[in-house]
RNA sequence: GGCGCCGUAGCCAAGUGGUAAGGCAGAGGUCUGCAAAACCUCCACCCCGAGUUCGAAUCUCGGCGGCGCCUCCA
């Protein structure tokens, strides 16, 4: 089967086909950096970094572009708040947007251009859209003049004349007609400004990602990505200025990731109670839970976050790095340092269950994407390989269950998962491997002598401290718990 | 009002014409001094009503319910 992505622009899962033989340009709309990250800021970046992660999995060359819009309305206003510069407040809330991308293991990320380093460009397509009569000047302004464009309307399918009916109505507005909207802004006295043939000013809100794609990509990409609430106005908007300062098509595919809702109201900026800061959420929660949590259900469909839902994936997530521990038990090897191929074959040397699995697996990723159908499968894979350690040992023929190791890694990468062990709640260095060492020792001395209720305090005394002890029957494992 | 999306077990969720993946929770079992982990087993007439079809969770129509966009938002 071949890959199919869903297209906004039709409606419709369409057979995947780029610009370039075997080249990807992938455009995703970044933040506007006024304020920290919340989880619903991370959705988009999860989601197109795994997209990027299959995408070269299948052997195609990936350049992903996510953009910084770091002057707008609202950083002005933040930032006289906060008494700050624009400048300092968007590097300040930028860091953090980048922290939090590292945190959840979004790595693919080649270009992340900065609104203010392109204002050059920005300008240049101002001057050609006025010149083609798509846009005019006005009172230190530029519109784009949406009468001018037949197509306005094509990617949220909506009827241009609509549009204007329902656009709001400004009473001091420069504009022609009511959707018009703003590609450049005359700036007041202490904002931010750059000179321009318009006088002193800055960039409209949409005009920004027109640039920098049609500078890093081209003129003529093959995904575009952000989030649903984007389409109209700011994709559309995008989009019609592009091709109509370009004369070619824009991006080939407009993927469109669901929001979060927390408690069934939507995680927005202007809902405050709504809100959770990500650096909060990471304090408490291992990355690979919320990294899981976004990728659980199909990107399209909105993701309910509430802090029992996060519990339970970090719970599920203990089965994998319990079969993690067992395999290195077993072979002496670390799941994080395995070797896994990178590149897709249809073939592959595992044990035929663990083989039909990873069928599944690639199965659900070619149908645009279906990332929860492909965790599914994973949690069979690692269910076989526990079922196969169950009745091993180390000196027993190990190589199917590796190679079903294998297969698991070179799964588990394109989702991003398991990239780094788990972070625990409490240090583990050798000293603590020899405290532990003599723990169990005195420990079985103690349960030798039926002493259980001693044997048992020390047990539970451990598990209070976050570290927990399993007996078996080839003696007593001990393992420090990760974070939730 | 316009344009869309969604309704699958207690909760989350895949499947979108051939008889219901998976996770969490729960029940029973194997193992264990007990526990934990792991494994095995059990747990759904797919919102309602008509229709199309040999056959529908899946397609069509009509309800009911929830949500998004139309205004800043990832």
């Amino acid at each position: 089967m071949a890959l199919r992505v869903y297209n906004t622009l039709s409606r419709t899962k369409e057979p995947f086909q780029t610009v370039a033989p075997g080249e990807v340009g992938m455009y995703v709309c970044g933040p506007t950096v006024y304020s920290k990250s919340h989880i619903g800021h991370m959705v988009g970046p999860v989601i197109f970094d795994t997209v990027k992660r299959y995408l070269t999995y299948l052997g195609y060359k990936v350049s992903w572009v996510v953009n910084i819009t770091d002057v707008d309305d609202k950083l002005i206003v933040q930032a006289q708040k906060d008494g700050t510069t624009v400048k300092a407040l968007a590097e300040q809330v930028t860091a953090d947007y980048l922290d939090c991308l590292a945190a959840l293991n979004v790595t693919g990320i080649d270009h992340m251009p900065r609104a203010t380093e392109h204002i050059g460009d920005i300008i240049a397509i101002n001057e050609g859209l006025i010149e083609k009569g798509f846009a005019y000047a006005s009172g230190g302004d530029v519109y784009f003049d949406v009468s001018k464009a037949d197509s306005y309307g094509k990617l949220s399918h909506r009827d241009p004349e609509e549009l204007q009916a329902g656009a709001r109505i400004e009473p001091s507005s420069l504009k022609r007609n009511p959707g018009d909207f703003a590609l450049w802004k005359a700036s007041k006295p202490g904002e931010p400004s750059w000179e321009s043939p318009w006088g002193p000013g800055r960039p409209g809100w949409h005009i920004e990602c027109s640039a920098m794609s049609l500078k890093i990509l081209g003129k003529h990409f093959d995904i575009h990505g952000g989030g649903l609430d984007l389409v109209f106005p700011h994709h559309e908007n995008e989009l019609v200025q592009s091709e109509s300062f370009t004369g070619v098509p824009f991006a080939s595919y407009w993927m469109h990731n669901g929001l979060l809702t927390r408690e069934g109201r939507k995680i927005s900026k202007s809902d405050p109670d709504t809100i959770v800061l990500m650096g909060d959420l990471l304090a408490e929660y291992q990355p690979d839970a919320i990294r899981l949590l976004l990728l659980s259900s199909h990107y399209r469909r909105p993701i309910d976050y509430g802090p029992t839902r996060l519990g339970e994936i970090a719970r599920s997530l203990g089965t994998f790095q319990h079969a993690f521990d067992r395999f290195k038990e077993l072979t002496g090897e670390s799941f994080d340092a395995l070797e896994a191929p990178s590149r897709r074959a249809d073939e592959v040397s595992a044990p035929a269950e663990v083989a039909e699995h990873r069928r599944g697996f690639l199965e659900a990723m070619d149908d645009d994407f279906n990332t929860g159908g492909a965790v599914g499968e994973l949690f069979e894979i690692v269910r076989i390989l526990n079922r196969t350690a169950a009745g091993l040992a180390p000196t027993s023929d190990l190589a199917d269950y590796r190679a079903g190791m294998v297969v698991l890694k070179e799964l588990t990468n394109i989702l991003g998962l398991f990239a780094k062990p788990p972070e625990k709640a409490a240090a583990n260095d050798a000293l603590t491997g020899d405290l532990m060492a003599l723990l169990i020792d005195l420990r079985a001395r103690l349960r030798k002598e039926k002493q259980y209720a001693l044997a048992d305090e020390v047990r539970n005394r451990l598990t209070a401290l976050g570290v927990t002890l399993e007996d078996g029957p080839e003696g007593t494992r001990w393992r420090v718990e990760p974070k939730r």
